[in-house]
DNA sequence: TCAGCAAGTCAATGGACGTTGACATGAACC
DNA sequence: GGTTCATGTCAACGTCCATTGACTTGCTGA
């Protein structure tokens, strides 16, 4: 009797009991899923089920649905934070990147996403407006530098979600010509933005 | 008796039976709810409430919470669409709205939050798509023209949603110097985009 | 004045979901 | 081996909310 059920068991992993285990595999799955569908979309129930368990245990982790939203956010916007770009490559290489966002560092584009659903959404954004000065606009200040950075942190903060909503809405990658114009059009942009010095006026478009 | 009732009347507006009026009453105040909260935070209740009626109408005017939605989008996106701007003025003036948004021009802020809204929450993205290109992409195309005009305006609304999105999550005011810096670089943006040219390439900001 | 219908009201239903506490089970320690 | 505590399971409960259908009220036309 006992070989048969042993056999039946393959399927689901015969996992260890293990604390330190199980609350990571929830975070990771709330991760996932608050990203994909913001918080007020995401279930409890279908976290606990991709992480392998009970619902319960939620509660006994993290006490409740708000708190592991705000772990996981946390947890989303750890190290990473002030990456050294190069200033000489910056506004092409993050251009190339939102092009083929999200198929291309799709780590990156994940936790944005949790971001600005989390930003947006009337239910979380009172939790969010710490950390999103201290882990997302604080360190495009300090990386900018120069004069008035605050505000054209701010710009390049704003573009940069921008573009991300843009592909965020469209499923479908970009391709061809279509690409190429686009990472050139933001490259230029980004260029505003690095720079120090003012932009010259006059570039108003053509006059028609 | 009948005196005293009448008095005590005031406050309530003794509203005549009119289903247009009704019906009216609900779609705007629907209007608002969503713009303001998105489709899954919006509740009926409140909505019929905000509209003086009962909760049961909203099923009898327009058939359910999903219905009511996308009739409140497609009033929301009505006539306006293609506002013919001055190509030479274009730039600094919507990088002036969007300075002041949402406090100035906020009926046209209230829309965006909706399509915004809308466009990123997983119930409705799906009910967009045809929608979001239609009356968002495809004016913006035309009134672009020139060279790649479907690129740029992709680009452009990109940009657009980004500051809006940014105004959305600080509700201040920017004042002072911080208003003018933002206004430059935003203007210095547009102008990239309304530009039928390339971008000159080269401006990959200071070599440091 | 009365029938008939549209407009508006009310209470109830059913599902989804976060939350909760009692219960079972495995491991570590005496 | 038995005790004990942490870990995991289960079956509810309560709430919120869209939906529904039966009921009431006011208007209109004969």
């Amino acid at each position: 009797m006992t070989e048969t059920i042993a056999i039946a068991r393959l399927p689901a992993s015969p996992r260890k009991r293990n604390a330190e285990a199980t609350r990571a595999a929830i975070l990771e799955a709330a991760k996932a899923q608050f990203a994909l569908l913001g918080y007020d979309c995401a279930v409890l129930r279908d976290i606990a089920r991709e992480a392998g368990v009970d619902v319960a245990l939620v509660k006994r982790y993290f006490g409740g649905k708000e708190a592991l939203f705000v772990e996981a956010l946390k947890a989303s916007f750890g190290p990473d934070g002030a990456r050294d770009w190069d200033r000489t490559t910056f506004a092409h290489e993050m251009a190339t990147m939102l092009a083929d966002s999200p198929h291309v560092d799709e780590a990156r584009t994940h936790r944005f996403q949790f971001l600005l659903r989390a930003a947006i959404s009337p239910t979380t954004a009172p939790l969010l407006n710490v950390l999103v000065h201290d882990r997302f606009l604080e360190p495009i200040r300090q990386w900018l530098g120069g004069a008035d950075a605050d505000a054209r942190a701010r710009v390049l903060a704003a573009s940069y979600i921008g573009f991300l909503v843009e592909r965020l809405i469209r499923g479908d990658a970009l391709q061809g010509r279509e690409r190429e114009v686009f990472i050139e059009r933001v490259t230029a942009i980004f260029a505003v933005l690095v720079t120090d010095i003012e932009p010259q006026q006059g570039r108003n478009g053509p006059t028609v």
